[in-house]
DNA sequence: GTCTATAGGTGGATAGAC
DNA sequence: GTCTATCCACCTATAGAC
């Protein structure tokens, strides 16, 4: 990822707010101009092309998350306690009325380059690896059952946190995604 | 819900698959023109502004969405094989690279009037109803275990189908959503 | 790096003839 | 009910001055 100087990373701010309250399509280099308070041109300065704006904003945000998922695995030597981690995330995400941004970008992925919508796959296949792991830890820590397959339950894990907080957000009801983990989490433990 | 002739039918037809395959704020009327073969001032003949075409859209997607369950729940007298049915539906879509619509319109409900989320709120919800029932239907045929609280397990199976969809079109891999609900069900059984 | 100015296209929407 | 013609606001994007 190439270095980014505070206006750059001003208007990736905006825009990835944008993106994960109203969706790609649904703002314009206008809006990010009267909200970081440079002209357009200026915008188109730092992002020649919509899709080069996007591309910058995800390799961003799953640089980020990436980040984040190994800070959580770090804190956390518990299997279950990662995977609480992580919902933790996603559930204030839904507290502030926002949707996940790649699963955002992955609803709007027709929108997309070809570049984009291959690193939304590996968001997904990263963060499915991570949780994977998790399980595959939790079982170990006798905390899940045995029968559990990691990587088919990390599916199930990430499905859930994403389809959770699409009808959690729709609902505005943030603990709706709450209750859906918890329960995914018993069935994990009593399968 | 009004009576609709065949020229608003094949509007909605294709407006509905403009928004299941690339959301709502990525189509216009010219796409609609183009496909249908009348002027866009037709389409605002039978839909003044595009929220009224949402709204329409939604109206007979939920009325259609519905009859369908209660379909499913007829043919079947397993509580089971009524999931099973649902699920086919959602692997169907997905296998033609298409999103749940009233998920899509979920994640742009930004673009939306409140009458239309109003009515997205309740898709969900009705849908989940449908789908606890059918949990405790299993639950009584002994298909489910009986740990289960059919209402928390409905929420969770309708996020995992609808963040199943959202990955599994991602992916372009419908076998995906299959994978999923494959395990949300086996966990439904030993919990 | 940020601006003014503007091009060229597309968006949703309307008036009025047939 | 469908058309032609058109409006105007907005969109992405560019040229060129500072």
């Amino acid at each position: 990822m190439k270095e980014l100087n505070s206006t750059a990373h001003k208007l990736l701010d905006i825009a990835e707010h944008y993106t994960q309250t109203q969706g790609f399509n649904a703002f314009s280099y206008k809006d990010l101009q009267r909200d970081v308070g440079v002209k357009t041109s200026t915008i188109h300065y730092y992002f020649p092309t919509k899709q080069d704006l996007a591309l910058c904003m995800t390799d961003r945000y799953v640089d980020n998350f990436l980040t984040m998922l190994e800070a959580i695995a770090t804190e956390s030597s518990s299997g279950q306690e990662q995977l609480e981690g992580l919902a933790k995330v996603y559930i204030r995400v839904v507290s502030q009325g926002k949707f996940c941004m790649c699963g955002m970008l992955a609803a709007d992925m027709s929108s997309l380059s070809d570049e984009v919508n291959s690193k939304l796959s590996d968001f997904f296949k990263h963060t499915e690896d991570w949780i994977a792991k998790s399980i595959q830890l939790g079982i170990e820590q006798k905390a899940f059952s045995a029968e559990l397959d990691p990587v088919t339950s990390a599916a199930l894990f990430l499905s859930t946190l994403e389809g959770g907080m699409l009808i959690a957000r729709k609902h505005k009801r943030p603990n709706y995604l709450e209750i859906v983990i918890t329960e995914v989490l018993t069935q994990f433990r009593n399968r």
